[in-house]
DNA sequence: CTGAAAGCGCTTACAG
DNA sequence: CTGAAAGCGCTTACAG
């Protein structure tokens, strides 16, 4: 009881106990077991964070960024990997509830992580959302800024004078897929260019998804000039498709793309929307511990709004 | 009791009680408490893993690895990032050790990671080293084999009939840069070339750290004609390095460099050492779990074998 | 200022 | 086959 008020300076202790159990404490290298307390103050201090994808340098940084923040607030992360598959999510999520983690922050695989919402709200396991939203279920979201960089990204392209313009993005079960679609699609019909369905390509957000899907759009028999791509591994993809075709970016091939590696790239040469990843991350560790400290606040949505990069792939000097 | 007879199928139980229990528990969406259980059984199914970096494309594939072992052997994996900063490694595993985790996995940050592995051995918390090894303590690790692999790399510039050739490597701190070093100077002291000091550089393991060693190499009054850097920032530093100075890789300087990007690159360019890196993660967590079976053998070290990749940044075609 | 009692959610060992 | 008792390492509330 003495050492447990030391532990956690709680009421009084005279100074020379005090000074006894910290010695006996150093002395034995005692670390008071969190599990344990966590059972009587029902608080463990560790937040989990799920990620689809962590071979994408995106979800990295957005990792880092929450690590950050929850150090500050005292919280521990832990990381989980599901490779966008709904059943690894679900599973992983059943272990943090086993747990009795304080929260969640989930970048959910699909559609489907709607059962993950539910699971967590049974267990009272408060959950922000990151980078994707789900449908048809209401929940605090942090995420980025797509349709309308999507805009902004074809626009660009049609600043080169391109009119023919396809599209790759990701699956139609993922937000930002659709939402990086509809920004597209918007852009295309106020400026009435075609609008055609073999221009648009719905892939797996993997550098092979997207050279499959160049492949095919540069096997048209009118071939665009120009390809919006959703995010970094199907720029690359698309990459291959076009080196593979013989065709040279930006000269033949013009590429605008969302998110921006340039860490680990030689130099810079997409022109991207890129998106706040640690922002990202720390932001919405920042919702999540608000919810924790009982903000009862309705369910909010907060969007980061992306930087555009003008490089190279889109035909600027 | 009778439904933890039932959670933990232990002890016989008649079918009808254990339906009445199996119903009550999915209507009541119970999920037992692992931190109560951890309280009695010693066991919590939990393996931390800290890494240094985690912008550096290498140790997510490491984590993914393990993280894959882990699961199959119904462990789950928690992720730390220190920054290469041994307080965050510090305060990180005390955390850990709080939470009374069964495992670590750890890539240290430096030599002073020494007492990182004395409180881990103090809390009987098993550790396995990965990547990086740590002087003067015995401890079980798995790293990828770094000098011979060096020795190769530099030959290959040797093939090229390059003579006066550089180094970039990281902190002396970090086995691994001094090993790399060593297979550096090795194969230079075999084929009597020169090793003089202001060919040598040690700087952080970052992209910054790269592009000021090459400016300086690139600065001497006789420039090196290539050089061998010990990870893919650094490489990447010395390209940016390069470019400023207007020289072409790899027709006015060589380069050949350790790690492979190729996830997250254009085309593969760089001639390279690439670490199996996911073997590396699953390795390392198989012996970590073999240890928490009772596994008392001598401390073990096992090396992986690099790949060799020859790209064009060495200079072939 | 200090400590004995009770309880958090489990499991182990024992009794019936 | 089932359940009451004790205990894991803590904290809360109370007594002294």
């Amino acid at each position: 009881m003495t050492v447990s008020r030391v532990v956690n300076s709680s009421g009084n202790v005279r100074a020379t106990t005090r000074l006894r159990v910290e010695q006996a404490m150093t002395e034995l290298g005692y670390i008071p077991n969190r599990a344990a307390r966590s059972l009587v103050v029902n608080k463990l201090g560790v937040l989990a964070l799920v990620i689809p994808d962590i071979s994408n340098p995106f979800f990295p940084l957005l990792a880092r960024g929450a690590e950050a923040a929850a150090r500050a607030a005292g919280y521990t992360v832990i990381l989980g990997n599901t490779d966008e598959q709904f059943e690894e999510e679900l599973a992983y999520l059943r272990t943090v509830c086993a747990l009795r983690v304080d929260g969640v922050l989930l970048a959910p695989s699909g559609r489907r992580s709607r059962q993950s919402l539910e699971l967590l709200a049974r267990q009272h396991i408060p959950v922000v959302l990151i980078d994707r939203d789900v449908d048809g279920i209401a929940n605090d979201v942090v995420r980025g800024e797509s349709r309308r960089s999507t805009i902004l990204l074809t626009e660009h392209l049609m600043l080169h004078e391109h009119r023919r313009i396809g599209l790759i993005t990701g699956p139609s079960d993922v937000s930002t897929a659709r939402e990086r679609e509809r920004g597209y699609r918007d852009a295309m019909h106020e400026h009435d260019l075609e609008l055609s369905r073999e221009l648009i390509h719905h892939v797996p957000y993997t550098r092979d998804g997207g050279r499959r899907a160049g492949q095919a759009l540069l096997g048209l028999a009118e071939r665009p000039s120009a390809i919006v791509t959703a995010n970094n591994f199907l720029a690359f993809g698309l990459l291959d498709a076009a080196r593979e075709a013989g065709l040279r970016v930006p000269e033949d091939l013009a590429i605008v793309t969302f998110d921006d590696v340039e860490v680990v790239t030689d130099s810079p040469f997409f022109t991207c929307a890129a998106q706040p990843a640690e922002a990202m991350g720390s932001t919405a560790v920042e919702r999540l511990i608000a919810r924790l400290g009982g903000d009862e606040s309705p369910v909010r949505e907060t969007v980061l709004y992306t930087e555009l990069r003008i490089r190279r792939s889109c035909g600027c000097a």
